[in-house]
DNA sequence: ACGGATTCAACG
DNA sequence: TCGTTGAAT
């Protein structure tokens, strides 16, 4: 019964959420009639059908890839949907999947750290199942609320989670449990770790000999170290051994903002005006993003910066880079336009060099720009107290270039972005009941599991038959999520996949999937095998009911839905059986206590909602 | 004529 | 600090 306990110092539950084919996922919200067909958004439509920015996950089974251009999408799958990126200014404007990004966040955030609160669990295993279902929970709200689903993955640092987050796309999440980090990594090619898909990546293959992450275990610390430096050798010699001490940063705003076009061969700007007329409407966008973030976020950007990239038609050094300038950041569209250009005429100058002048008359400049960005960063929060943004910003000293005042357009608009991308990590302290996240945090990351009727009915069978389908007897895999509820899935998820025979046919690939993976585990499963008392497991009465509520009025959850999820997730607080909490460590049991105190009372169903990983642990439910 | 635009981290 | 480079998406 106890587990042999291997010893590895991080104990920490960390989730990667990953949004699945975000830009899509956008498109087909706005036009829901695009969900379920193979649909990628194009950037641009000029030339050869403009560039693939995001493919769905039904378009990726033709072969349609990013970075394929839209006519060579559309030869290997003549259906598939383009949808383009709005443009603004004359490029690409990606402000929609921006705020698609940032909305709501400040629900979700408060939820999901308020979710994390609580904790309990007192092996590895369990503090991952945890984040199980904290995380299967979290996907769950993020589709209720948004529609979009995400994929998830859940370990005890930060880049196994992410690595399993990638695992099983889209709409599923996977752990990886202590004991399946050895297998995991070891065939694991190199270049799918994160930080190696690049020059590193490859040098440790041409150079080392190392295709997979295990083949790294071979080499001592200090050979790795005076190949590739200190810092990134001891680094590798870690990671190949699954141990990464990286910490989730609990950051939800973004660090910079920056607003750039590239302007390829012909199209290169060849005439100051022309880079200068283009600068405006860079600058112009970044003037109004930051007066959102000003307004939303109340902070303020100090450094602008700008970044160029040229060639020198005729003559020497077609290698030197166009250096980037920059300098402090004043509000305002001009005077950012105007310090732009500024930093584009110094960084030209000393790019031309001194001969660069005007050796070709007045036809070729000699020069050539193909690309052009300005950035805003070092943006920290306004002093508090600051009553008058107006007044604060005349306090502000001028930029170092003469530059004349000029009618300043305080813009307001909304524009909360979380940080790039489609993927978030959260994290949590769960020794601290309050909000900030300290040493022991948990990583959650979120996907939600799309499933079946017939997945569901495996759900709520007995453990044992999961167990002989043969498919987890091995501890080298990571461990599928393949229970999750059919709440999972969005009512205009079940309206599309009304075809109940292709759903069967998914179903069967997924499983046949499930089975070349060397093993997962149901996570009834996950819990049995810790449980002392595996008889009528909560879990198992749970998702029993659940699906069958859900399975014969497989509409949509829209009324009291929200009802029927707080029956089968939350439990009110007093219903905790005590000798549940005897069971856990002590430690985790003092934390449980030390967050029940103070919020004993409040009727807040985030109260409700964390105790329910308690009973999870609980022997024996009660009914 | 590079998949474009964006963000971030590490390093010198 | 600034500027460059690499990486990821």
């Amino acid at each position: 019964m106890p587990v042999a306990k291997p010893e590895s110092s991080d104990s920490r539950v960390i989730a990667h959420v990953d949004m699945d084919c975000f830009y899509v996922q956008v498109e087909q919200r706005k036009q829901p009639q695009l969900r379920g067909l193979p649909t990628a958004v194009v950037q641009y439509n000029e030339w050869k059908g403009g560039a693939l920015i995001a493919v769905s996950y039904e378009a990726r089974k033709f072969g349609v890839k990013r970075s394929m251009r839209g006519e060579e999408a559309k030869e290997v799958c003549p259906q598939v949907q383009l949808v383009q990126v709005p443009v603004a200014r004359g490029k690409a404007d990606l402000s929609g999947y921006r705020n698609a990004g940032s909305e709501d966040g400040n629900d979700v955030k408060e939820n999901v750290r308020k979710w994390i609160h609580r904790h309990n669990a007192d092996h590895r295993d369990k503090l991952l199942a945890c984040g199980i279902l904290i995380v299967a929970e979290l996907r769950m709200q993020v589709l209720k609320e948004t529609e979009f689903t995400c994929s998830a993955g859940i370990a005890h640092n930060k880049m196994l989670a992410k690595l399993a987050s990638g695992m099983n796309k889209p709409a599923q999440q996977t752990v990886v449990p202590f004991s399946s980090v050895k297998g995991l990594l070891d065939t694991l090619p190199i270049r799918k770790m994160k930080q190696l898909g690049g020059k590193l990546g490859i040098s440790l293959q041409m150079d080392m000999g190392v295709n997979t992450v295990g083949d790294l275990l071979q080499f001592p610390e200090e050979k790795l170290q005076e190949r590739y430096g200190i810092n990134t050798g001891t680094w590798l010699w870690n990671i190949a051994r699954g141990i990464s001490g990286e910490e989730v940063e609990g950051r939800l705003l973004p660090k910079s903002h920056g607003s750039g076009k590239t302007f390829p061969g012909p199209r290169a700007l060849k005439t100051v005006p022309a880079v200068q007329h283009w600068l405006n409407q860079l600058c112009e966008e970044l003037s109004e993003r930051l007066c959102s973030d000003l307004d939303q976020n109340k902070r303020i950007a100090h450094t602008l910066t700008l970044h160029a990239r040229a060639y020198k038609s005729s003559d020497s050094d077609s290698q030197k880079k166009f250096p980037s300038k920059s300098c402090p950041l004043r509000y305002g569209t001009a005077k950012i336009q105007e310090d732009a250009f500024n930093l584009f005429q110094a960084g030209l100058r000393e790019y031309i060099g001194f001969y660069g002048g005007k050796t070709q008359g007045s036809h070729c400049s000699g020069w050539g720009i193909t690309s052009l960005s300005v950035s805003a960063s070092k943006i920290v929060p306004i002093p508090s107290g600051t009553c008058s943004i107006a007044k604060y910003f005349q306090g502000q000293s001028t930029s170092h270039f003469s530059s004349m005042q000029s009618s300043d357009n305080l813009n307001t608009e909304a524009t909360l972005s979380l940080p790039s991308g489609s993927e978030c990590y959260s994290e949590v302290n769960l020794s601290e009941p309050k909000i900030d996240f300290p040493k022991e945090e948990s990583w959650i990351k979120d996907t939600v599991p799309d499933l079946d009727l017939q997945e569901q009915k495996d759900l709520s069978s007995p453990l044992s038959e999961k167990t002989q389908d043969g498919f987890i007897q091995e501890d080298i895999s990571p461990l599928l999520l393949s229970g999750c509820l059919e709440q999972n899935r969005s009512k205009q998820q079940r309206d599309l996949t009304k075809d109940e025979s292709q759903f069967k046919s998914e179903y069967k690939e997924r499983k046949g999937k499930r089975l070349k993976d060397k093993g997962t585990y149901s996570i009834i499963e996950l819990f049995k095998s810790y449980n002392p008392n595996p008889s009528g497991s909560f879990l198992s009465h749970e998702y029993n009911r659940t699906v069958g509520g859900t399975d014969a009025s497989s509409s949509s959850y829209s009324r009291d839905e929200e009802e029927g999820r707080r029956e089968a997730w939350g439990y009110n607080i007093d219903e905790i059986d005590p000798s549940v909490m005897e069971e856990l460590p002590t430690e985790i049991q003092d934390e449980i206590k030390a967050w029940m105190q103070p919020h004993k009372r409040r009727p807040n169903n985030m109260v409700k909602r964390s105790c329910t990983i308690s009973h999870y642990f609980s022997p024996s439910k009660k009914s």
